[in-house]
RNA sequence: GCGCCCGUAGCUCAGGUGGAUAGAGCAACAGCCUUCUAAGCUGUGGGUCCCAGGUUCGAAUCCUGGCGGGCGCGCCA
């Protein structure tokens, strides 16, 4: 109904001269300001210098709206045009709830769109800590996000196993295993001291024997490169698969160097004469796109910077036919996104191709203070310790209740809390008092089917309700366009909030209006659940029907 | 020093491609339990949207300059 009257609004715009002009048609906060309401007036009025009131009045003149879309106009404040829908709009609203079900609130804006969303990428050096659980439920919602709007979408995890830092964690393990076979041995510096190698030692000694530790250094090492490499990964794919997170694609870095992508990376730039060799190294001159200063490609002692295999991995990415990527990097890395751009558009790709979604910290905050030190670790609160203390349902909504960008203090207790202020338990609750309507009415959700009768929704908790559940689609559609799953969250409690205070003050069951009000109030509690759920379901929270 | 992000109620934050009287939760205060879950609802108080200019009919939103905070600026990853 909004299209239909946009596209009467952007007629009448170029019938009176103004092709293409852009202008707002939204919903007023304010209910007395109608449905609907557009600035056209006002953004005509000033190309012309004219008065907006007047012009809206032409504009009006102009307007051909069948009675059935909308019910009365207005011209308000300084030149709004106001538009009450009839109210048939919404009981045709309704009923597409019901019809598109467990699917309301998809759309195909993005159909044929291929996007990569790459997130999480933790090194596998060590548990994952809090920071990975938002970077998992932000990317992971995202990647639902563009999957609602038509999108193809694959989820995928980069491992970081080449390098420096995988040496030194092999080195760090070794240490742990001599350690406990009465050999004590300095772990390296740069190296890693959590209490889970300890734990990992063990295990290694367990599966591969006591003479595991009597093996020399240099292939205790190696063996205990692959070792630890396994157990990391086997660590961090088990609490992901418990927190909810499935991945389509796992990159390897070492299968980058292995494949000879990373040296064809290199390659592909000095052939496009992107590179320079300057005091024994060799660059890549990305101020030549937008960076504030080259880059290192080959430090002077020929081993590659960091950039290279990330290049070649974009590269990797590119060619497999994805027409958007979305890095999910911690905000540290913000530094990195230049250079990454400008590596990128060197190699001529649209500059679409690339996006980076920031994930700020995240303190996690018990009885008011500021918990830094996990019982497993030693060194950071563990997504594990997380989840396993207030349960997925509620980390996840923690996590995707801020915007991404913006730093996130995570109350544990709040998300334990069995009441109204724990917003996760709100929002469920409504879904949950939903069903039990249903379970009153002794009655399957999905039986309840037929037209809404307006007449029969009397109080104007049954008018707001309505009005709530039909935004849906769009705020999905802006929530996925600007990739900011915290819309949903926002949107949910609002609803949850609706639908509290119609539960409180109306009757569905037995309702004191009469058997029509009765049928049509089963019949809004239907669609209402069915948008809990939907929107419980993109964030990946469940949506129970008894708490 | 340069770059990015941020500054909105006592606290934590929405809103930001300009739009009508700036919102929510928590906290505070005052009410509501023979009820489909009171595991909830209703109301009240609370604001220099960091500051100063500018653009505009109109600025929390855009521009410029400050102030304050976070992060980043390596031949680390």
């Amino acid at each position: 109904m909004t299209d239909a009257l946009r596209a009467e609004l952007t007629r009448v715009a170029s019938r009176l001269g103004a092709d293409g002009v852009e202008f707002v048609l939204e919903r007023p906060r304010d209910a007395g300001h109608g449905d609907l309401a557009t600035n056209l007036a006002m953004v005509l009025a000033k190309r012309e210098r004219a008065n907006p009131r007047q012009t809206a009045q032409r504009v009006l003149q102009e307007l051909q709206l069948s009675p059935e879309l909308v019910e009365r106009t207005e011209i308000a404040g300084p030149g709004f045009i106001n538009f009450w829908l009839a109210r048939d709009e919404l009981a045709t609203a309704h009923r597409l709830i019901l019809e598109a079900g467990s699917h309301y609130g998809r759309s195909t804006v993005g159909a044929g769109l291929r996007v990569n969303v790459e997130f999480v990428s933790a090194n596998p050096t060590g548990p994952l800590h809090v920071g990975h659980g938002r970077g998992a439920a932000l990317g992971d919602a995202i990647a639902s996000l563009l999957e609602w709007t038509g999108h193809a979408v694959a989820r995928e995890f980069y491992i970081n196993d080449a390098g420096v830092q995988i040496d030194r964690l092999a080195q760090s393990l070794w240490a742990r295993v001599r350690e406990l076979a009465g050999h004590p041995l300095a772990i390296p510096e740069g190296g890693y001291h959590g209490e889970y190698l300890k734990e990992n030692a063990r295990e290694v000694l367990a599966r591969e024997g006591a003479t595991f530790a009597e093996l020399p250094d240099e292939e205790g090492i190696r063996r205990s490169r692959a070792l630890i490499l396994e157990i990391q990964r086997a660590e961090q794919d088990r609490d992901l698969a418990e927190f909810g997170v499935r991945f389509d694609v796992m990159s390897s870095e070492q299968a980058i160097y292995d494949s000879g992508r990373v040296e064809h990376a290199i390659d592909l730039l000095r052939q496009r004469g992107l590179t320079f060799e300057a005091e024994g190294a060799l660059w890549l001159r990305t101020t030549a796109f937008g960076d504030d200063k080259d880059r290192v490609l080959r430090k002077s002692d020929g081993s590659l910077t960091y950039l290279v295999p990330d290049i070649a991995y974009h590269i990797d990415k590119h060619d497999r036919g994805f027409d958007r990527v979305i890095d999910v990097w911690g905000a540290d890395h913000h530094g990195y996104i230049p250079r990454m751009r400008a590596v990128l558009a060197a190699l001529g790709y649209s500059p679409e191709f690339f996006d980076v979604a920031l994930v700020q910290l995240v303190k996690v905050v018990r009885g008011g203070q500021e918990v830094k030190m996990s019982k497993r670790s030693g060194e950071f609160v563990t997504l594990r310790d997380l989840y396993e203390e207030v349960g997925v349902d509620a980390a996840r909504y923690f996590f995707l209740m801020r915007k991404g960008a913006s730093p996130l203090d995570f109350d544990v207790d709040l998300a334990k809390r069995q009441t109204d202020e724990n917003p996760v338990f709100y929002v469920q609750m409504g879904h949950a008092r939903l069903s039990g309507i249903f379970r009153t009415a002794e009655r399957a959700p999905e039986s309840i089917s037929g037209a809404l009768d307006l007449q029969a929704l009397p109080a104007p908790q049954d008018g707001e309700l309505l009005k709530k559940l039909v935004t849906f689609p769009e705020i999905v559609e802006k929530a996925a366009r600007e990739r900011e799953p915290h819309r949903i969250t926002v949107y949910l409690h609002e609803l949850a909030t609706v639908v509290h205070a119609w539960y409180h003050h109306t009757r569905a069951v037995g309702a004191p209006e009469g058997a029509a009000t009765e049928q049509a109030r089963l019949l809004l509690a239907r669609a209402a659940r069915i948008v809990l759920a939907n929107g419980l379901t993109i964030l990946g929270i469940t949506a129970p029907d008894r708490m």
